[in-house]
DNA sequence: TGATAATTTGACCGGTTGGTAAACATTACA
DNA sequence: TGTAATGTTTACCAACCGGTCAAATTATCA
């Protein structure tokens, strides 16, 4: 038989787990670097170390490559925010937030950037994910910090604006990593900015969220 | 005569600063957009509404094309940084840089995505302009802010980091405008999300880097 | 083992891409 | 006005792109 690809058959063979497998990592690393457009299906399958007609078999197109590729990852990316818990101490909770978003720009810089230049241009392929259920979760979040506002427990804020903050300042250090290393010279070899970065985001964001007389 | 390229003469003609003005306006339009990869030059022709072999005839080759983009824009760019000035009342000086850097997310959106893109996919054309005049410009004003800590007119913190912060959050309205859009859902119309980030950053960095005791 | 299905590959295709060559048109200026 | 320099266009090219196809290879399992 020709035909049934890999997507069509009900159980996934071990090559089958594999090679997508392989693929989608392939996927990530030249997609992450030059965007979907900036991409082409002969790098990808380059770093897979597999031929381009192979990749073609186990994802029909480029776009489908892209999906799958968006699709896993989404769901680990919003986990930070999903542990946010409304029941919490306020502080502790976003001071956690703020370390796990760093660790993730430090850890999985790659999925960052992956999202920062879907985002970056426009969105297209991802526009039903923002508005539906990424929104959703927003929406569920600003309300808990609303709420530990309106309680006392933190300052008065716009938690929407809140939110963009916290992922702005995290997610910089993974989407501008090149800048961020240009400007601080790249005398020091490890992580050390992000432990720099940790206490300094930190301390701005509990003191400027503390309630004040 | 055939190939004395406009960039060789000696004396700009009208029609060479006006052409040249057209392309660049179309260049940023597009490469804001899609990138340096995910451009072509057709695409530019057609915003410019000129031929292709007619734009190669200013500019010899996407990339001189580009080029002459980012240093046009860079300068512009790097403006509000500059006017951060030290003998200046720190709080005032930090609230006025928050607000003019959100004035151009605002009003230059593209020239914020053009850097985003470039520094994003590893900012292979920028590299020098990074670690040489960006550098430059950041250190000396960390030595500003550094002095401030030092003075006790601010809490004590990395200026490094604290220049990031700024960065990232208020470029954050233009590089991610469409998740900003799709989390706040567009109903509102104008320009009320700016307003609203302004007031929230403000406070926060103002508030989050008040000397405490 | 053998047959059947799953996987892999090389050759290829039409469309797009960055860029060129040369003819043609327009402008500047003596 | 005439002519040389500047500007514009049409036709074109080689390389690359996403994707197809049929043949060849390998894994599965009765």
């Amino acid at each position: 038989m020709v035909l049934p690809r890999a997507a069509k058959t009900q159980r996934r063979t071990r090559i089958q787990e594999e090679k997508e497998e392989r693929i989608l990592e392939a996927a990530l690393e030249v997609f992450s670097a030059s965007g979907f457009r900036g991409s082409t299906i002969d790098q990808i399958a380059e770093v897979a170390g597999m031929s381009k007609p192979n990749l073609l078999y186990y994802f029909r197109t480029k776009e489908a490559m892209h999906r799958a590729l968006i699709d896993r990852v989404l769901d680990t990316w919003l986990d930070p925010l999903r542990e946010f818990n409304a029941e919490g101490n306020p502080v502790a909770e976003i001071r956690s937030y703020i370390r796990r978003k760093l660790e993730m720009a430090r850890d999985f810089p790659r999925e960052s950037r992956l999202f920062a230049n879907e985002v970056l241009q426009g969105a297209p392929h991802i526009e039903d994910e923002l508005k539906g259920p990424l929104k959703q979760l927003v929406d569920e979040k600003a309300e808990v910090i609303q709420a530990w506002a309106k309680a006392g427990k933190i300052a008065k804020c716009d938690p929407y604006h809140l939110i963009f903050a916290i992922w702005s300042t995290t997610q910089h250090y993974a989407d501008f990593d090149v800048q961020v290393r240009a400007v601080l010279g790249q005398e020091q070899a490890g992580d050390g900015r992000f432990e720099d970065a940790a206490r300094f985001l930190e301390r701005l964001f509990v003191d400027g969220l503390q309630v004040r007389e």
